[in-house]
DNA sequence: AACACGTGCAACCGCCTTCGG
DNA sequence: ACCGAAGGCGGTTGCACGTGT
């Protein structure tokens, strides 16, 4: 139902003198309470409940995108930026259905963030973001070089957790709360090379190791699943970087020989997430390489390395084009 | 210190789909 | 089958905040 539908109770939004904008403490307040003892559902009829002056609309609105305890809130993940990236390029700006594979993230969050970030790299590229050059320079370029990044931080991060356990350490060690996972002594492995894409969201958050945060009811039951079984999932990542690799030089001819595969690890093995993937670990990546310049959260030196290295991956492009 | 500008994100808008009578 | 209510979704807007000058 829209705005006007939503009246329907036949007064007009003056007469029921209806509020937009900013949300109260106290609304929120009573929208949470409300939910608490009676559920969702029915947002027009929860609103009048609730005494909300809000549309059912708004109700649910809130509630999805920031009163729901399983949100998550913080910088999206590299991990996170590379599911997204992977996921739009299949599926477009169906952010509902990306973010159905992002644990925690609401639509509302990625379009965001796809809006303001990757748009504003388009931009600064001066090329459009649905262009062929915009998509090869994420395929081959951005999403590699995302991989790397979190590549070398979980072997950064399995370094410290080695040094930490020292000297009994064995790498396996890290599996604490979380699951089973282990890195081995360090020999990454891919445990999964069928490049399968068409997982459900279920096999993908099952794919990631949450284990601290809230979870809707739909996932909870997968991912506490999952947890024990981290080594034999489906590991969508490792898809991911199974199949991403880093043109050498940055000629891209389509030939797989000119590519640079990155170390093949499971992505599974080293993603991580804000809330915790590796608390014990305490890992984070903009912790650790604060000037990573693929974060695009890091800056304007983050931006400066993205153009150059772009610029010259783009005009390359355009030659082979034009060839 | 004050202003301008850019950025990120919460919230709104309007269209489309689904549901139930 | 039809119709209205409700929900869902993608696009857009407006504002708070940070940063640069």
């Amino acid at each position: 139902m829209d705005e006007k539908g939503s009246n329907a109770l036949s007064l007009s939004e003056d007469e029921m003198d209806l509020r937009r904008g900013p949300w109260t403490v106290d609304e929120d307040l009573a929208l949470i309470n409300y939910i608490a003892t009676h559920g969702e559902g029915r947002w027009n009829t929860l609103a009048l409940s609730a005494g909300l002056k809000r549309t059912g609309k708004s109700c649910r609105l809130r509630w999805l995108n920031y009163l729901r305890p399983d949100v998550r809130r913080g910088n999206i993940t590299l991990e996170e930026q590379l599911l997204i990236l992977e996921l739009h390029s299949r599926w477009g700006n169906r952010w509902s259905k990306i973010a159905q594979y992002l644990p925690g993230r609401t639509d509302n969050e990625i379009k965001n963030y796809w809006r303001t970030r990757v748009q504003k790299h388009a931009k600064q590229l001066k090329c459009d973001v649905n262009s062929k050059q915009f998509k090869d320079t994420m395929r081959y370029l951005w999403m590699p070089r995302l991989v790397e990044r979190i590549q070398a931080a979980s072997a950064a991060s399995t370094t410290a957790t080695i040094v930490a356990n020292a000297p009994t350490a064995t790498v396996a060690a890290t599996a604490t709360t979380n699951n089973a996972y282990t890195h081995g002594n360090n020999n990454f492995e891919v445990h999964n090379h069928n490049h399968k894409m068409g997982l459900s969201p279920s096999e993908y958050v099952g794919s990631q190791h949450v284990t601290t945060q809230s979870y809707t009811p739909e996932n909870s039951n997968t991912a506490a699943s999952s947890s024990d079984s981290f080594g034999t999932q489906v590991s969508t990542i490792s898809d991911i970087t199974d199949y991403y690799s880093v043109p050498v030089s940055g000629n891209k001819n389509n030939n797989c020989a000119d590519y640079y595969q990155p170390s093949q690890i499971s992505y599974s093995d080293c993603i991580t997430s804000p809330s915790g993937l590796f608390p014990h670990q305490g890992l984070d990546f903009q912790a650790v390489e604060p000037n990573n310049p693929w974060n695009m959260q890091s800056g304007d030196s983050s931006d400066n390395f993205w153009n150059v290295e772009n610029m010259l991956f783009l005009e390359q492009q355009l030659m082979n084009d034009n060839m």
